[in-house]
DNA sequence: GATAAGATTCGACATTACCGAACAGCGTTC
DNA sequence: GAACGCTGTTCGGTAATGTCGAATCTTATC
């Protein structure tokens, strides 16, 4: 709503995408005369959310983003709750798990659980899927109608052979996913790679993340067994949260149905 | 120096330090009326940077920061070249490693490596330390002289009844520093804690991080072998980030002396 | 159910940030 | 080696912009 901060989020939003930046090349992605982007810049610099390259003229983001980054993170009940819940259910299925917020049509990863078989894994915390070709995605927009209308009024990227691009469909599996708690996803965000995810409720009904667990494509589907502990983490981390029920009564969540 | 970019970048300050807070509250830590504090909090959780509580009128940092944040981690070459020889200096010396860069008179930890004894650790990414406390930061500003004199023209906190609070006395630390390339701290910041850094130098001469070994303090002085360690991990780094040479020629560095 | 505290909306005002033009600093080209 | 062009930076006039006070609405408290 302010101009100036719109345009300053813009300029950290192009930072996000090309990683260093020159003041003409923000200007021309911005579409503003440079004059205007420099004093933007210049602002956001004094506060250490960008920084000029050393002894050169491009700009990129700053460390007092890690830092902000790194309180929001302690700020989550929900996270802060999950983590031992996780690092169990990564121990007793062999799998990795990840626990996921909406952010604008995509889930970002807010805590990520490795593997415990010891291979080298890049930690995933930060890290954004699209909402509609994750089991995250799925489960967080089928009790979010507002944020499922947003998603399904622009076009669905294609990201495999498998990701579902017809919004119908899409509105369908949301159904399915009330039903049963449960959000699955083949091979449709990364080849060789499939999920199942279910909600975690605080404060009485709001469904505020999604936690699953990840596997090998060739490991799919998962044994009957993996859903179940899932179910159980899901449903205790739920319950510390101060859910009064698990599963969510989900039926009519989607105002549109 | 753009006044609502000061702002919004004040109200984020704030809600770093307290981690949620109220319209009214914001205003009061602000000193601004609530109306404008409330359009400059709606422009910034317009773009995820903050976001209001779940059925509360009440206001934290927003999930956009995680993904910036991890973007800016991702930029940052000094970090992805450290990883790994990171990974082998804890390994070899089988104590934690940091690595750190300058934030306001600050040390921010933009990679932690954790002992590899099994014991149970909190990540470290993303913490702050006082500078004049920690290893890091003596490295970090024997070799900037702009910011040291910054920091030592504010009073210095005591955190323990080892850290060092005498700016003349942390000007002659600084000195040793540049004479061995090497940063010492013991329970200066944390009791049970001692640390040793070595600069990481790129691009010619300029240094851009430090790297240091963490021990318990009941393991202090490290053995020679730890220092001859981090001595290969920081020259190793350096050189492969184009440094021309290691230690760095750092004589003349703080333009007071 | 009444009261109060806080959040939010709205509109007039003047402060504020915007923009164009001029300047400076480099690297490149001829 | 000089002129050119590109990019970043500075400056000041202008009007668009954000700010602020009062009014309204919402939620918590007693």
């Amino acid at each position: 709503m302010i101009q100036s901060i719109d345009r300053a989020a813009g300029i950290l939003q192009l930072l996000q995408g090309a990683r260093r930046l020159g003041i003409s090349e923000l200007a021309a992605g911005m579409d503003l005369p440079p004059s205007t982007v420099h004093g933007l810049v210049k602002s956001l610099q004094s506060h250490g959310l960008v920084v000029q390259e050393t002894g050169g003229n491009r700009y990129g983001l700053g460390p007092a983003l890690l830092k902000l980054s790194s309180v929001y993170l302690d700020t989550l009940d929900v996270r802060s709750r999950s983590i031992r819940w996780m690092h169990e259910l990564s121990g007793r299925t062999g799998a990795a798990t990840r626990l996921g917020v909406e952010l604008f049509g995509e889930v970002i990863v807010i805590h990520h659980e490795r593997r415990p078989d010891g291979t080298e894994q890049m930690p995933e915390t930060g890290v954004t899927i699209p909402s509609h070709a994750s089991a995250l995605g799925k489960v967080l927009l089928a009790y979010d109608s507002a944020h499922a209308d947003d998603v399904l009024s622009r076009p669905l990227a294609s990201l495999t052979a498998e990701t579902i691009v017809d919004p119908a469909a899409l509105l369908r599996v949301f159904d399915g996913v009330r039903m049963t708690a449960l959000g699955l996803e083949h091979e449709e965000a990364v080849i060789g790679e499939s999920s199942m995810a279910m909600p975690i409720v605080a404060d009485g009904h709001s469904v505020v993340a999604a936690l699953a667990v990840v596997v090998p494509a060739d490991e799919w589907p998962v044994a009957g067994s993996v859903e179940t502990e899932l179910r159980m983490a899901a449903r205790t981390i739920s319950r510390e949260l101060g859910a009064r029920s698990w599963p969510p009564a989900g039926g009519s969540q989607n105002s549109r149905l």
